[in-house]
DNA sequence: TCGCCTGATAGTTGCC
DNA sequence: GGCAACTATCAGGCGA
């Protein structure tokens, strides 16, 4: 692997640098995420309720339904749980 | 503070290893709630699921329902991005 | 899975009591330590200080198993050029 | 708060657009990324160790702030301490 | 390919 | 009341 005289050395370089800088991509959206967020705050909005809107944009309804009737499956199952849940 | 000729650093350690062990007492017992997930799970529960109803029945029945009215009024705000939620 | 008459409920039952009380005593110690600190403070001590000694305390333990993981990765990395190699 | 007439959805749904298509250019870089790595496996490069490498970059760097951020610690500490001797 | 497990991200809580 | 630390959840990568 390295008897190549440092040609993969090169290479590997290359891909280290192309992979930092996606990363470095990726690490600034997450900022603009957040900030997006910040001034949605400062406008009155709920980020955490934002978030779950979001989210359910982005889930797959049929997914979504599935669980949400699994749930009701478990806390059927608890029984007085439920009733102590739904109070 | 160190004038005191390592009184206090008896005291500093005595701390410190009080709060170690406390440390490791909690560690120990996120492994248990692991192993009874991984349990559940082995008997056909949902991890996932079984999270949600702990979540909700630990949770306070009026802030659950505020938040869940919350987001009812953003995804109405969103108009036809709640009939594709709801579709 | 409901379909059995309730003895899978009375598994999830069980399983969700043993949860919450498993989270009911990580809690309990979560106040405990935060009770040391207060009576550290107390004493005099700084609780931010204190927590970065016990963090630098958990790094020195982990950086050795962090430099076993990185040997671990090489040697590993290593058998996969040689067994590519031998292929 | 959708008594405005609608003069508040009308922000919401932009906040919710912008967040979406910055969620949808980050999961591009992470796609990008893993064809970085998919294309340097095919080079006969090691994803696993190539990660490492990454992360140890990283942290070579984080290194650097976290000495000062504790430099920064326990001069306060002893500020503190000067504070406290000195009330 | 599936299950596991680690690393990344979001939420909560305590401190200032 | 905002900020920072910590915790819990989730997704992606790795190994079997």
């Amino acid at each position: 692997m390295a008897a190549d005289g440092g040609f993969a050395a090169g290479h590997l370089r290359a891909f280290i640098e192309r992979i930092e800088r996606l990363e470095e991509e990726k690490r600034a959206l997450g900022e603009d995420l957040k900030q997006v967020y910040a001034e949605a705050k400062s406008t009155g909005f709920t980020p955490k309720v934002m978030r779950q809107v979001v989210r359910l944009r982005k889930m797959d309804t049929a997914e979504r339904q599935e669980q949400e009737a699994l749930l009701r499956v478990y806390l059927d199952a608890l029984g007085e749980s439920v009733a102590a849940a739904a109070e």
